[in-house]
DNA sequence: GAGTCTCA
DNA sequence: CTAC
């Protein structure tokens, strides 16, 4: 039997210590960064709450003229829309006419930290998708294909309950392995990682602390 | 499978 | 062919 450890202490509060045991590679340029965004949490969502009072959640259509079970705002220059007409980025939200709101700087902050510690430096995100997970809701396996330069990573910031994120590979018929995502992780994924297939299995039921019976994801992207 | 878009 |  190995003597026990103590438990690790956190030198830096306010800061997440950039190394936890459930960091994890996914493949070549796709990291997980278990926990980074753990402590700003809170500040996050509330920023979330604003964002969605100007910008409210709606479930998008399918150019299949299905219905996504997603939830999905946006903030930033450009928002990720898709209606009859397919997939795009806008300038304006089409439910209120008015432009997206603002990225707040936390969000391109914790973008551009995130992105660097994963070797994507310089990171400057355009778009932020906020997805609003509820038990039930899933995302079935996608790439991330309406962006002008794939050269730039996409960081992806999991809130509240957990969940099980599928990661492919290029092509939509490659393995997936399961990855499970909780509060706080951030994954980064660029490079010869840009086009993989990802997505996220059904949520299952449950309740955080921090947001009830929702998970909240942000997206960022250099979209134009 | 249906409905939509691709391809400037 | 598919962020249904």
């Amino acid at each position: 039997m190995p003597p026990p450890r103590p438990p690790p202490t956190d030198p830096l509060p306010g800061l997440d210590l950039e190394s936890d045991a459930r960091d994890r590679v996914l493949g070549p340029g796709a990291l997980l960064l278990a926990g980074r965004a753990r402590t700003q949490a809170p500040d996050l969502l509330a920023l979330v709450a604003a964002i969605a009072d100007a910008a409210p959640f709606r479930h998008m259509s399918t150019a299949g003229g299905r219905t996504m079970s997603v939830a999905m705002t946006n903030c930033g220059a450009l928002g990720w829309i898709s209606d009859s007409r397919g997939y795009r980025y806008t300038t304006r939200d089409p439910l209120t006419g008015a432009p997206w709101p603002a990225m707040p700087d936390a969000f391109s902050a914790l973008a551009a930290h995130t992105a660097a510690e994963a070797g994507y430096p310089g990171f400057t995100p355009d778009a932020c998708l906020i997805n609003r997970y509820e038990p039930g809701t899933r995302l079935t396996l996608h790439q991330d294909r309406n962006e002008r330069d794939f050269d730039q990573p996409i960081v992806s910031v999991s809130l509240g309950l957990p969940a099980v994120f599928l990661w492919g590979g290029p092509a939509r018929a490659d393995p997936v392995r399961r990855v499970p995502l909780e509060h706080g992780d951030v994954v980064v994924w660029g490079g010869p990682a840009r086009l993989v297939h990802h997505g996220i299995n059904p949520l299952p039921e449950g309740s955080h602390p921090l947001t009830g019976r929702a998970r909240l994801n942000l997206t960022f992207r250099r979209a134009g």
